[in-house]
DNA sequence: GTGAAAGCGCTAACAT
DNA sequence: ATGTTAGCGCTTTCAC
């Protein structure tokens, strides 16, 4: 049996003694007599009816939800995202379906393509690497997606990006200006966007401190909490007097890899992340981190979609909107594990 | 129009020069001529289809989604939920559809109603206070749930629990068996099923150990770091030797207000969580906790909704498995923020 | 092996 | 104001 038995319209216009238009109707609050309103309305509660919505969007071709895939829900920017990305989609009445990808490409295009089945209206993709293969997958997407992240110009999609560029940037000055002279980088896989810019911003802001690029002090590793301590621990040998982390976790791992052998932060080591999630707020000492937005684009990514969805609706041309694009500025957000050495690095 | 476009059965139909009928057998991998195979493969790939989901659904009578509604996606106990339960799903051929309802009734049981629009096969829910409402709710439920919490005996639905009472009892064991003897308690609200059988394990373990009852040892907050935090600041006063928290972000917050004033970690007060989640290895120093199997929780709910599912299916008679209810048992975890205090208590 | 046709539950012309 | 009917895209008898 198809239906596990649920009352349909066919059952309440029985029950009520009218047609199974006169049902619709009045369900869908348009005009018909006072009667027939009552004598639908108590059918309808009487059968503790749900109206059906996988019938109603094989009807109107939208099924009133959002697919947000992100790489890991593990991480507290992507949470971050979540709940923006909700509060938008519930606003214009739209479910949220979550997808973690682990980061792997094959599933994040296995996510574009499975818009073709029309089991969500849109889809914000959050990519961590972007090739060919997604480029391609994005051009014939089967209805509308908005990227947060960075891609090459002229792809048919909105998008949103940090500027984690100029973030990073930012993050070595302020360690500089505190009066560290040695400032390490943790740093994610460099095959990733966020890992490139990031290493861009890095030499960045060396540069623009006067620092020079030593190799020595940088290390390249997963994003995630184990390989922060593991990366810190390592980087130790170099005699860095500042560690700046390509994100929180690796920050967080980073902190407990100095703490275990007895290392001060920030007075012999100072301490940044990027990100500025719940983590840095939660940490001992407290994080100095690179705000990159994250609720913002969320919220942003999310407000494009349902835009481009209304627009879509009404005029028939979805793709008649041009595409935006959107980059969202970085926010140093400074704490005590950065505080200025009291003594002069050796 | 309903479709954005899309190609359909007919236009593969049309293409290959055969039925809708045969388009349908051969891409359900159906017998038929190899001629005919080759036809309607080609032309659908030729023509980029993907079969539209919400037809199917309508046509069988199920979505192939399954909706887990959680109290928070902020803490990772219910990550490590998604985690599982997105394993079991996808390896049985569901998607998942993640729901955050901040623990607000009105929310969780919206979701049970909403089972009723067929949206998905399944719900999995974890509440973390259960009135009448819900009780109410449950009984008549569109479909089958999985509740992951406590319920009263003889509620129509499977449900898999933890054993909060026995892990809270020996967190305090475990904590006089290194010398504590003032054993103060970070508990969430008392109004809450997770907040009554945390404080009935406490009791129980302080009993065991024969320590009394100290209600200035005491404290119900919300479970948040921050929250931990402030509570902890507050018990000071009470010159406690240990912290017992009944969650790990509570615990982690307890630590930052012992750190930042000064008390050393665990040499003058020790501090345990509850959930052995990501954070309590995260942190500094390493946080003991009660790993209350929230992953195997989250697999074991996961694998009787599909069990469920599946047996409906076969037998038509979903309601002829009976309930099954499952309690995982608790696992201490301890780690160096437990580790005995070299003086002696004072 | 293949095609015609019914029907899943709903909405929206269209006719009355 | 209300009823009849077509049709969304698909699967599945039932004939041939």
């Amino acid at each position: 049996m198809p239906n596990g038995g649920r009352p349909t319209i066919v059952a309440i216009a029985e029950r009520a003694g009218v047609s199974i238009a006169s049902v619709s109707r009045v369900l869908n609050g348009q005009a018909a007599r006072r009667d027939t309103v009552e004598r639908v309305r108590r059918a309808a509660d009487e059968l503790g009816y749900v109206p059906n919505a996988v019938a109603r969007s094989l009807k109107d071709g939208r099924t009133r939800q959002l697919t947000f895939a992100m790489p890991d829900i593990g991480n507290p920017v992507y949470v971050a995202m979540v709940r923006a990305i909700q509060a938008v989609a519930k606003a214009a009445g739209y479910r949220l379906l979550l997808h973690s990808t682990d980061a792997v490409a094959e599933d994040e295009l296995a996510v574009v393509r499975s818009l073709g089945d029309r089991t969500s209206d849109g889809l914000i993709l959050c990519p961590i690497r972007i090739g060919d293969g997604h480029l391609r997958a994005l051009a014939r997407a089967a209805g509308p997606v908005v990227v947060i992240g960075s891609l090459p110009p002229g792809t048919p999609v909105d998008s949103v990006r940090a500027d984690s560029v100029a973030g990073a940037a930012d993050a070595v000055r302020h360690l500089h200006g505190t009066g560290r002279r040695r400032i390490a980088f943790v740093n994610g896989p460099a095959d990733t966007v966020p890992g490139r810019n990031r290493a861009e911003g890095y030499r960045a802001g060396l540069a623009a401190c006067g620092l020079r690029y030593d190799e020595r002090l940088v290390v390249h590793t997963e994003f995630g909490i184990d390989a922060g301590t593991a990366a810190a621990g390592g980087l130790l040998a170099a005699r860095p007097d500042a560690l700046f982390c390509a994100n929180d976790q690796l920050a967080l791992g980073a902190l407990r890899a100095l703490l275990s052998r007895g290392v001060r932060v920030p007075e012999d080591v100072a301490v940044a992340g990027m990100d500025d999630s719940a983590l840095a707020q939660a940490a001992w000492p407290p994080l100095t981190s690179v705000d990159l937005g994250s609720s913002e684009r969320g919220r942003l990514a999310a407000r494009l979609l349902v835009d481009r969805l209304a627009a879509g609706r009404s005029a028939g041309a979805r793709a008649a909107v041009p595409f935006r694009s959107t980059t969202v500025p970085p926010r140093l957000v400074v704490r005590a594990s950065t505080a200025p050495a009291t003594d002069p690095p050796a």
